[in-house]
DNA sequence: GTCATCATGTAAGCCGTTACATGATTGC
DNA sequence: GCAATCATGTAACGGCTTACATGATGAC
């Protein structure tokens, strides 16, 4: 009611410096090989659920902010037809398996088309190094699946001790979880109802079978064969 | 680049009316008894695990809608002191069992501190209809869990044939991640690399699970016995 | 010729977080 | 006397969604 004015914030708020998931989705994508926004935000949100209704006017700001701060930059703007589309070596950085893939299942096999002045983005060295540093970042607000399912898809680029540090962190949100789960079921807060119940109760037995395929991940980790690494043995039904 | 001034907007943003999670929260725990702002922070905070770090940024602007919407209603405004709080009928609209329970458990038992005008908000008829449709809602645009488990918590405010609908609706969308998922892993999008198998085949079988757990919701809500709804039969470890 | 898809953006608004401001009461 | 907790807000900012604007190309 009074409100006396504030004035001083002598800080303006810290620039959040490593964003949220978006921009690690798109760094991400673009290590694999350049692409434009379009094509970007199709495979956002194809492949990753979590962004699955990502609209352009999400991905142009996030590339225009990373490029402002100089994690990616066009490698070629303005330039117009189907011809110059051609010209952009589109599988340029790819190593062999990979790019003979892309060749044969992506939209450039086919005729470029409706190509009105793409604009393709590439990551540079320092877009590089925030990758890493984003991926490896523990204080993460919404320590939630999204932001881990994304990491784990990226954690090919982590070291090994990375990825441990990753995976154990995510574990011990998980049994923290379970603890509250528990604490509820045990009545220690409020009587439930049927349907929280069941909810508490199957939320809990959800936490155990993430625990257990995290200490399978883990254990892969660990023995250094860290390629043998394989999800749920198939449980009943 | 161009940019012609866009002007028209001749209908400036719709009224994004039913709005996310948070507004469903409040009504929900204003439906159980009225509460001030601190206090529903407090246990939207604790209880309802997706809302973990809810700030009071987001709650009084939050109350501050709500209440232009008509759909709660400030019942003790401006009241200070020990004396006036202990006046305030915290209890006042719960039905014997519920009532007994809080004052046993709530912060209200011990003597209420630092009661700095308390702002006691109760929901209003047009809230509670608000509340219901909201809770019916099957246009969530991020028809994720958080949106579901918060439904589910409040279930039992549901005709068991809108109960119905909205465990359909949940499942129809785990149908649909697990036929994505299986795809993935098929490989008839992308070849995918150890972290990314794991998580697909986990998610995969996550959702198998879920959807299992769901059979078991829908089975029980059409038997017409809802209460004996329970959870998973304990798996293996 | 018109529709779907490709392609890039801007403007406005909503809502969440962080930081700032204030101040009463209880317990040590 | 001082810290913790209770209690309510506002200012600034970030970032996402929606809606708006534009326009090329290929398929039918």
């Amino acid at each position: 009611m009074i409100a006396g004015p504030i004035e001083p914030i002598h800080q303006l708020q810290r620039r959040r410096i490593l964003a949220p998931v978006l921009e690690l989705a798109i760094l991400g994508l673009l290590k694999e090989r350049p692409m434009h926004g379009y094509d970007l935000r199709k495979r956002l949100r194809e492949e990753f659920r979590l962004l699955a209704n990502l609209s352009f006017g999400s991905v142009y700001p996030a590339l225009g902010r990373l490029e402002s701060m100089g994690a990616v930059q066009a490698i070629s703007a303005s330039v117009v037809g189907v011809a110059a589309a051609r010209a952009i070596p589109l599988t340029g950085s790819l190593s062999g398996e990979r790019a003979a893939y892309r060749a044969s299942q992506s939209s450039e096999r086919r005729a470029v088309r409706g190509t009105r002045a793409r604009k393709v983005f590439e990551i540079t060295t320092h877009g590089n190094e925030l990758f890493e540093q984003m991926l490896e970042d523990s204080s993460d607000r919404s320590e939630d699946i999204r932001a881990f399912s994304l990491r784990l898809v990226f954690a090919r680029h982590l070291s090994p001790e990375a990825r441990l540090r990753l995976f154990e962190r995510r574990r011990a949100h998980l049994l923290d979880d379970l603890d509250h789960s528990r604490r509820a079921i045990a009545g220690n807060t409020r009587p439930l109802d049927p349907y929280e119940r069941s909810l508490v109760e199957h939320t809990s037995a959800a936490a155990e079978n993430d625990i257990s395929w995290l200490d399978r991940l883990i254990e892969a980790e660990r023995s250094a064969k860290p390629v043998a690494v394989h999800a749920d043995p198939r449980r009943d039904r």
